[in-house]
DNA sequence: CCTTCTTTCTGAATTCGCTG
DNA sequence: CAGCGAATTCAGAAAGAAGG
């Protein structure tokens, strides 16, 4: 099926010579005798997808019992790729992997910024559940750049406010009433980051230290409704004032570079 | 046949803008 | 002022697809 030529190229019955590196060499056994074979690697792709296709269902049930089996092994695997495709995506953005307005390099706080906003948006047309993923599909098109959680709060929505159909005077006053209320509750934890110690408090939020904010969150609401929960519980213990870096890294990460 | 990579989906961590 | 939905993400599970 295979024919040897001596030069460097291999001729595939099915489509001509090769050049050798389009061939993937392995060692079969046949007859009792093992031998050096060349499969042409397009073929073989075309072959296996097309078994695969009719036995579907094998392979699906086969992977599931794997991973039932290796559960460990299968998460570092996904994992693995996971953090392979968000680095990729720093990357094409940042050679140098930082924020682009702080500079800071630690990577569990970078994320992907949609310059223009329209963020949600976009994931809704384009059917987007990882923003990695796709725009490595798409060939890291413009308009995104790397910024840390912080910076990405603080200026990333500042920079394109939505048209309100109120004054813009009376945006900000209630802007401001939000964020002295806000001042307000995170000086009785403390007012600065528990773990970096940054006391700006436009990237300051209250962190839920045995985890389960969301779900408390959808009890007592959105929104405001933390700080006012808190003040008319007299400020109970088991919270705590993070900066988002530090607050993403640990509640999504697990861990916060610093504490490494 | 076993293992690895890719994609999709769900739920987790937050704050803010708007409206009745 | 209360509450909804928008805004930023990532990890892990599961399924789909391919590699060796």
């Amino acid at each position: 099926m295979w024919v040897l030529s001596m030069d460097q190229t291999r001729t595939c019955s099915k489509c001509g010579p090769q050049d050798i590196s389009l061939f993937r060499v392995r060692s079969e056994k046949s007859n009792g005798v093992r031998r050096t074979v060349y499969r042409c690697i397009l073929c073989d792709r075309k072959r296996k997808h097309l078994y695969y296709i009719s036995h579907a269902k094998r392979f699906a049930s086969q992977h599931k019992s794997w991973c039932a089996s290796n559960r460990d092994r299968a998460r570092e695997i996904i994992r693995k790729a996971h953090h392979k495709c968000r680095l990729e995506a720093i990357l094409a953005y940042s050679p140098t992997a930082s924020c682009s307005i702080c500079g800071t390099t630690y990577l569990n706080f970078l994320a992907i910024d949609h310059i223009d906003g329209g963020g949600t948006e976009h994931r809704r047309t384009q059917k987007i559940k990882n923003i990695s993923y796709w725009l490595k599909k798409n060939g890291f098109p413009p308009g995104f750049r790397v910024l840390c959680h912080n910076c990405n709060f603080k200026y990333g929505r500042r920079e394109q406010p939505k048209k309100s159909i109120y004054s813009d005077e009376y945006c900000e006053k209630l802007r401001l009433d939000r964020v002295a209320f806000k001042i307000s509750v995170l000086q009785a934890y403390g007012n600065c980051c528990a773990c970096c110690g940054t006391d700006d408090t436009d990237v300051l939020s209250i962190d839920h230290v045995d985890g389960g904010g969301t779900k408390h969150r959808r009890k007592i609401g959105f929104g405001n409704a933390i700080y006012k929960w808190l003040r008319k519980n007299k400020f109970p213990s088991g919270y705590r004032v993070l900066c988002l870096n530090c607050n993403i890294s640990i509640g999504v990460h697990g861990q916060c570079p610093h504490r490494l």
